[in-house]
DNA sequence: TGTTAGATCCAT
DNA sequence: TGGATCTAACAC
């Protein structure tokens, strides 16, 4: 198993988003190691990306994903989920890498398929927002060994309100993968 | 200080 | 198809 280093995350978002797929995000917390297969992503693009919280500037909710890559981007959505983000790119490009839905591999109880679902197995929460995905407790890594697996693209989810880029195809999965939440 | 919409999920 | 449930963002 080998951590992520910062240069991963400091690339192209949808080809961050794309190798994202297969690799190990963990967490260590109350004395367990959580570990969940990445199988469903979302790249958003940055400020001109309508579909991104950035879209809207750099606010206090956004601030996170101004900031340097590697970091996570945690927020409360409809007042009951979490969703989990990792931030890629240069510092000032603000855009980030939604974790839609992993396939359990250690210590994961309850679903995982879907973003809001996902934080609650990972035991995700606000506490995790900013966090810095190179620390010790809470990071992705590549495994020793990642079978072979085919990506299918597909346009965003709960998006609609963001006209052209909605159409976008900026949902990826592992095909035929059991977990991934909208095939 | 008040209002509103939202990168969701689940039951009906 | 609608309800749960909360907060950042913006209007006033």
């Amino acid at each position: 198993m080998r951590k992520l280093e910062r240069q991963f995350y400091d690339r192209d978002t949808i080809l961050v988003a794309r190798e994202l797929l297969g690799k190990y995000l963990i967490h260590h917390t109350h004395g367990k190691t959580l570990i969940g297969k990445i199988v469903e992503v979302e790249a958003y693009l940055g400020p001109h990306d309508l579909a991104a919280h950035s879209a809207k500037g750099r606010t206090k909710r956004t601030e996170v994903m101004f900031g340097p890559p590697g970091h996570a981007y945690v927020y409360l959505i409809y007042g009951m989920y979490f969703c989990m983000n990792v931030v890629t790119e240069k510092e000032g490009h603000a855009s980030a890498v939604l974790l839609r839905a992993l396939e359990p591999v250690q210590n994961i109880e309850g679903k995982t398929s879907g973003p809001g679902l996902l934080c609650n197995a990972m035991g995700i929460d606000k506490h995790l927002h900013g966090h810095d995905l190179l620390s010790s407790d809470f990071y992705i890594a590549a495994p020793d060994h990642t079978p072979p697996h085919v990506i299918v693209k597909k346009p965003r989810v709960g998006v609609a309100y963001a006209k052209h880029w909605a159409k976008r195809l900026l949902r990826f999965y592992i095909k035929g993968n059991p977990y991934v939440s909208k095939p």
